[in-house]
DNA sequence: ACGCTATACATCGCGGCCGATGTATGGGCA
DNA sequence: TGCCCATACATCGGCCGCGATGTATAGCGT
């Protein structure tokens, strides 16, 4: 439980009902070219998430080929889904392709201030002198390392990390909730 | 089989014989502030390892506290290192995070001809037109969508991109190995 | 009439990840 | 002396991901 793909289909059916094979659709549109979907995660994921009364299932039959199953979120399911994007588990800030999930369906937090807090976790991770490779306990910089590949990884991590607090300090700044 | 995490033990290993706890604060070290390594997956990979011959176990009683089991890697898990950062799985090229991974011990592939190999791969996929987001088939530009925070994830992903391919373009250019 | 592809859902079994828990030992500190 | 912490390894159970496989229908080309 918990996992980005139990998000993502929260966070797609908050918008409006889906069947399963167009929610798939949608996932694979939003990281599948990451991580694909398998339709084998999918549908016990769905089953989970029915069976904990997060979301109702209402069968149409005969539409265009196979009898679907319209998934609609419960109230239940909004209340969850809110939870899980206001209060997410540390690998949900840290870990990009959850963090990724997690922004793209953010704006479900109807509060502004709390999606401010969200951010706010997210910036102070990204601010912590946290490097891949050490010197005993100093990070070390990429024109320390010999390796190539390696200060390929410091490089790019860098301009990601600069690029993204960039965002962050200037979406907090234009949350009209965001003070602290 | 095939994980991140077997990689990295084989990666470490080929460098220098280790024993499993400081085999996981290297780990740690490299990964840990993105994914941290629970020991309950660390020491059952390892014996997953040992059992396919990959590396080899020596055990070295009572060195500092409890006795310490040195692994070493056999010919035959250098040779399955090198296959592995020579012919990743696609999920090794779109993941940030196996991408990270396997550009860590590239290095260990001694062949410059083979490294350029895997690095077009990546560039190869970095130019794809792939978003995250579609109206159709045609993905949308950060300046088309109204979610200040899916902007955000189009703005992040497009810099990385940027940093990455330079790295990459420059990179493959001083690698001698690296012509077509 | 035949085969292919897309739509739409589903199950099974393997295997990996992980939190909880256990077992030792040695060093530091109050 | 008592306690905590770091070192060092290990197992167990449950859940999740996923490849393989199955079932059915509708549409399209040949």
């Amino acid at each position: 439980m918990r996992t980005m793909l139990e998000l993502a289909i929260l966070g797609f059916l908050c918008d409006t009902p889906l069947h399963g094979y167009e929610l798939r659709k949608r996932i694979t549109a939003l990281t599948g070219h990451v991580r694909p979907v398998a339709e084998s995660t999918l549908y016990p994921a769905i089953k989970r998430l029915e069976k904990a009364g997060l979301l109702a299932r209402e069968t149409q039959a005969g539409a265009i080929a196979a009898p679907r199953h319209v998934l609609t979120l419960t109230p239940e399911g909004r209340q969850e889904l809110r939870k899980r994007l206001a209060e997410p588990a540390r690998g949900d800030i840290t870990d990009e392709n959850r963090w990724f999930t997690l922004l793209a369906f953010l704006r479900h937090l109807d509060d502004e201030a709390a999606q401010a807090a969200v951010l706010r976790r997210r910036l102070a991770f990204l601010e912590e002198p946290a490097s891949f490779f050490y010197d005993g306990d100093r990070p070390l910089r990429a024109e320390e390392l010999d390796d190539p590949f390696r200060r390929g990884i410091l490089t790019i991590a860098r301009a990601t990390s600069r690029a993204e607090r960039a965002w962050l300090h200037a979406t907090l700044a234009s949350l009209s909730g965001s003070a602290r």
